[in-house]
DNA sequence: GTGCACCCATAAGCTGCGGTTGTGCCTCTA
DNA sequence: TAGAGGCACAACCGCAGCTTATGGGTGCAC
């Protein structure tokens, strides 16, 4: 698995124009970026940048690699962002709890997205279920909280900050592929599926939308167990399309349109009526909702 | 900037439920696992894997993290697929040549998918405009074309894979951000925006939407550099709504609606009529189509 | 035209991370 | 009670990547 550390580097030097200005923003000797880039060049086979007398430019090829890793590379950001949330346990200034699939799908990103706004701002996670997020917010044990339920308590403000659906995924083989028209409810109802384990979030709201569901082929305690399962041709799986819009971009899945029957789901940030936003939460929250 | 491979590592170990296990399908002893995992959960200060005579399993934290890691990783290896294709000159069984919008933003999951689906094929890649492309595809330098071209050359058999659409972003801070109908395209063509340089596909298929535009306020070579400025309020810009999808989910800009005006164009897979799809690029373009 | 500033490349030496093998302890199963 | 499978620790080793120092090149200012 690739290591990031030259690709940062790359886009470094593309953004900046040159070795020597990319190697003092990172701290680093001019001689270890050119090095660095060299054995990088040399492991693709690739020529990546133009260099002169003057500075250094992308070749096209460049560009090319210099997109694809700008994704990686924010993508691991989103990764440490969401770690240094959890490591920051004490003296940390903003406190978050989130429900699962906002902690897992859009809070690092809005992590960094903060954190290039408000450096220096520590913030710390707790991640549980919607009540618990918000019995967190009532005790004042979290700043603010990012809850699934459609209601909340009294006490909390809340906002909309982003939407999900319940999508049915299956492999771009199966029948229902096809279908340009999707299926309706009482069909899906009846067939069995791939299930998160009993109890989770995803599977009674599905119940609570569409009624009683079929003996499950197979349950999983994993999101990308059942998204194997489901590309591998098992069955039909219903997931929150937070959760499977990558696959359905990749083509390994496929998503199937459910007739007659509402699916989405909001997420809303919420906050104790008695103690407004201030600094860096409202500054979360207002990113958050932007995303919406 | 991380290192991926003690992630991958992590989610191996999660998949499998043992360290022996993931050492071996990485080719690596036991006690290389073991050493990496301990060093990376004693880095980020918080416990992964739960132990146990029987095997291992995640915590809730691990899990968490976990879920992070996989989104990373998996952008990680589209680079990887990307850069293999770029590398695989001569020898590959299947030649693509495809438009930068489609060889930056989707060709590199498609690969990925092509290679868990058919491992061992060798692909090669080259990225030029759109007419450029067909070009190749007719001259048999290609065996398969991506383009965004509304039409294609007569002797061409094409496939709508993906659509996409041009939209406008502004820094979450902007009055346009606040307008939830958005604007109108007469706004939107006498205001001055951060554009592409002259020539680009972009800007000249937005003048054939809307007529001529302002003078640009600023003229930058690179997708990212654009989203920088706009991101920083510099002013408005149009860029592909592939280009902007994670910008958006972050939050860090808004994208505003244009009324009266489609600004979407599809981006199709084109092969020689006379030569049908066969094999891999048959599987490609499968691929690709589930993704629309 | 002659410094000077800025660019990239190379050389030589050092440090530390990650890998290996070998061993120990634990628990569940037959 | 023996064996299999699981994780951890110890000792040793090789290599990747960093540093400093130096050289060759171009363009600009005076």
């Amino acid at each position: 698995m690739a290591d990031l550390g030259p690709y940062d580097l790359l886009l470094s030097v593309a953004e900046r124009g040159s070795m020597g200005r990319a190697a003092a923003a990172h701290g680093v000797s001019q001689a270890a970026v050119s090095a660095r880039v060299r054995s990088l060049e040399a492991a693709l086979g690739v020529t990546l940048l133009e260099r002169s007398p003057r500075g250094t430019t992308l070749t096209p090829a460049g560009a090319l690699v210099a997109g694809w890793a700008r994704s990686a590379v924010d993508a691991a950001e989103a990764l440490e962002a969401g770690i240094a949330s959890l490591r920051a346990e004490q003296s940390s200034r903003l406190r978050v709890a989130a429900s699962l699939t906002v902690a897992e799908y859009l809070l690092p990103r809005w992590l960094v997205a903060l954190r290039t706004r408000n450096p220096g701002t520590a913030v710390s996670l707790s991640s549980q279920n919607s009540t618990d997020v918000a019995a967190d917010v009532l005790a004042d044990r979290a700043d603010v909280g990012f809850v699934e339920a459609p209601t909340v308590p009294d006490e909390l403000d809340a906002q909309v900050v982003a939407r999900d659906q319940l999508t049915v995924v299956v492999s771009p083989d199966h029948p229902w592929a096809r279908r340009r028209h999707g299926i309706d409810a009482a069909r899906l109802a009846t067939t069995p599926l791939v299930a998160r384990e009993h109890g989770s979030g995803t599977r009674s709201h599905l119940e609570r939308a569409i009624g009683p569901l079929a003996e499950p082929v197979l349950e999983l305690a994993s999101t990308t167990a059942i998204k194997n399962a489901a590309a591998g041709g098992v069955a039909p799986a219903v997931l929150s399309s937070l959760a499977v819009a990558p696959d359905l971009a990749a083509g390994t899945l496929v998503a199937v349109p459910v007739r007659g029957v509402a699916l989405h789901r909001t997420l809303s940030a919420v906050w104790h009526r008695g103690r407004p936003l201030t600094g860096p939460s409202e500054d979360l929250v207002r990113i958050a909702t932007g995303s919406g």
